[in-house]
RNA sequence: CGGGGAGUGGCGCAGUUUGGUAGCGCGCUUGCUUUGGGAGCAAGAUGCCGCAGGUUCAAAUCCUGUCUCCCCGACCA
């Protein structure tokens, strides 16, 4: 392909619109346009890398036993509300774009495929026979994301592969998730990726399992806790830990101490002389349940320790049997609209009255109370006194009505002692979620009461599993990975075009003569090469060469004369000078070992 | 949804405080010169100043409303 013809259009300004190097550099290298918040067009350079992942990713799941195949993109509601999912996934703050057609019928754009393909599946998949199958496709989805950002890093609407096992058994379930692992594992390393494989939370998916694959780059949205002896990783929504001994407390006199204006932690300490691992500190948040109600929580921690709100969540909804929709600490204005009196914020314990929130007007009248095992496990503490401006001092479970269970509720943090290990200590990354394989179980096949029929000759629930590759979040996020000031450096298995070959002067015959001649000789080669051809200055085509980051350039310039041109690496920047043929099949030997 | 910022030629921005003929850089077109790291000179083209009302002799500028985009947070398979 010729520059001339390529339809580049690079842009010297960094775009307003664009905070990340991965997001700036792909518009200005001329690879994607926004079309609307979180609607991108894909240019054609970015086409082809996209289409370059995609074969890797279609590779790896057939020679995995995938079978592809292409699911609509319109839902029935009706499936979903089998499911149970249509209104979580449209009401509120739902993230799934939905829509009436003319008949009145109600439609959603899939944000995910279980509820089509567990339905499809019990239809065509009668007997243990036919198990295991796993379908996969590659396509646009559509999620009407709360906050849009970075270009493809959340999009609402994206490319991802999404593939959906089917078993007789739970062995076999097991089976796929291993084997999609090693797929997976095998995709990410082909595309040029450092991607991370850490143990997740499932999420509102739902499912046992779960691994994401972590593309590490400063920008990623996800926090990563990794061991330094390279044997647990894990999302630090899902991280777990040995936290820090909790300091010595000498055996004292309970009391109450006034404590005017220590609501918070550090004030307290600092007047107190107490040790944040000595406070029980009590949240006093509101959980919005699925079916509606509101309920408040008190939630205690170590003074020392942080709340882990998606393990609070999964905790609550193993406790209510039901799901979780949000959670946000109560403020003294909600207090006010709920007709009560104002709680005693800052200065709460863990048995605060039952009777604070009598006559509430939305509120659930109880508190549900949760405690972190670092809680339940101090034998002596300092607590709110449940009265403004009053804690107490020196108290222990059995003075508060008994010690309550414990959960893990805290944050894992860098630093501290691994469980596996307790000699390895974690260490946080950032990364860019682009994998999650699941093992599902029978949740959905339940619910949407898709069967086949065992070797025994009974009807059973298929077991699952779904994982999912985010396509053009992977394309940007090696962007994220690969680059420098001057522009992209793809890895060259994913890159639009393999080489370029770059005419310094274009016109000068003799290096226009040889441009040609050295293009010619890669595309019959089989190389992808691009031809800059343009009447443009030399610094503009290598300014724009580095930009657009194609891993080899081939430079005809003043040595034309005498044959010999410059092969370029765009990673290394290393430079070679060398006469035209060595060029060529010193590229060739890099390009085809 | 809460907080912050911004909408002016294709891109990046100034002009708005204090109302008075819409500007700059890049890009684009044509010509000449230049030709190895985003050239120089000359001549051009391109604006519903986000949209709708209002105030005024006069609005990019003041007022009201509204839409959109970006950032932080909440939220998010």
């Amino acid at each position: 392909m010729r520059v001339s013809r390529q339809m580049l259009v690079t842009l010297r300004d960094v775009p307003a619109e664009a905070e990340i190097a991965s997001h700036q550099l792909l518009l200005r290298a001329g690879y994607i346009r926004r079309v609307g918040s979180g609607i991108y067009a894909y240019l054609p350079m970015m086409w082809k890398v996209i289409q370059r992942i995609t074969c890797i990713v279609r590779e790896e799941m057939n020679r995995a036993g995938a079978l592809e195949t292409l699911l609509p993109q319109l839902h029935p509601s009706e499936l979903w509300q089998r499911s149970g999912r249509w209104q979580g996934y449209t009401a509120g703050e739902g993230i799934m774009f939905h829509l009436e057609d003319r008949q009145g019928r109600e439609l959603g754009l899939g944000p995910t495929h279980e509820e089509v393909i567990t339905s499809l599946a019990g239809d065509l998949l009668r007997s243990y026979r036919q198990l295991p199958v796993n379908l996969y496709q590659i396509q646009t989805k559509f999620r009407d994301e709360i906050r849009p950002r970075f270009g493809l890093m959340r999009g609402r609407e994206f490319i991802m592969k999404d593939a959906y096992s089917f078993h007789a058994t739970e062995e076999s379930l097991q089976d796929s998730y291993a084997a999609m692992d090693e797929a997976y594992r095998r995709i990410f390393a082909r595309c040029g990726l450092d991607a991370v494989p850490v143990d997740a939370d499932s999420g509102a998916i739902g499912g046992a399992a779960s691994q994401e694959f972590m593309v590490t780059a400063d920008a990623g949205e996800d926090l990563i806790l990794t061991s330094d002896d390279g044997l647990y990783a894990a999302n630090q929504e899902k991280a777990i830990s040995c936290p820090d001994d909790a300091a010595p407390l000498d055996v004292g006199e309970p009391a109450t101490v006034e404590t005017p204006g220590q609501g918070s932690i550090e004030s307290l300490c600092k007047a107190q002389g107490w040790h944040p691992s000595r406070i029980i500190k009590v949240l006093l948040l509101l959980a919005r349940m699925e079916d509606g109600s509101e309920q408040p929580l008190l939630v205690s921690l170590r003074g020392d320790q942080e709340l882990n709100e998606v393990k609070l969540s999964n905790v609550l909804t193993r406790l209510l049997e039901q799901g979780v929709l949000g959670c946000h600490p109560i403020t003294v204005e909600e207090t006010g609209r709920q007709g009560l009196d104002p709680l005693p914020l800052g200065a709460i314990g863990p048995d605060l009255d039952d009777a604070w929130l009598e006559g509430a007007r939305s509120w659930t009248t109880t508190f549900v109370r949760l405690a972190d095992i670092t809680a339940t496990e101090l034998d002596r503490f300092h607590c709110g006194g449940n009265s403004p401006d009053q804690h107490r001092c020196h108290c222990n479970w059995e003075s508060l009505g008994g010690r309550p269970e414990g959960h893990d509720l805290r944050k894992a943090r860098a630093g501290e002692a691994c469980v596996h290990n307790r000699e390895a200590r974690l260490q946080e990354r950032r990364g860019i979620e682009v994998g999650h394989i699941f093992q599902l179980g029978r949740k959905y096949s339940e619910a949407l009461d898709s069967r086949f029929t065992n070797e025994n000759g009974r009807d059973e629930a298929f077991w699952m599993g779904c994982y999912g590759i985010g396509i053009s979040r992977l394309a940007q996020a090696a962007v994220e990975q690969h680059h420098d000031e001057a522009g992209i450096c793809w890895p060259i298995a994913i890159a639009p075009f393999e080489a370029i070959v770059v005419v310094a002067n274009i016109q000068d015959e003799t290096q226009r003569a040889l441009g040609e001649a050295t293009y010619s000789t890669l595309l019959q080669a089989g190389v992808d090469v691009l031809l800059d051809d343009r009447k443009e200055r030399a610094g503009v085509k290598f300014k724009d060469a580095d930009l657009i980051g194609i891993p080899w350039r081939i430079v005809i310039g003043r040595d034309a004369a005498e044959g010999n041109v410059e092969l370029i690496e765009r990673s290394s920047r290393e430079m070679r000078k060398l006469p035209h043929a060595e060029a060529t099949s010193s590229l060739l030997r890099s390009l085809r070992p």
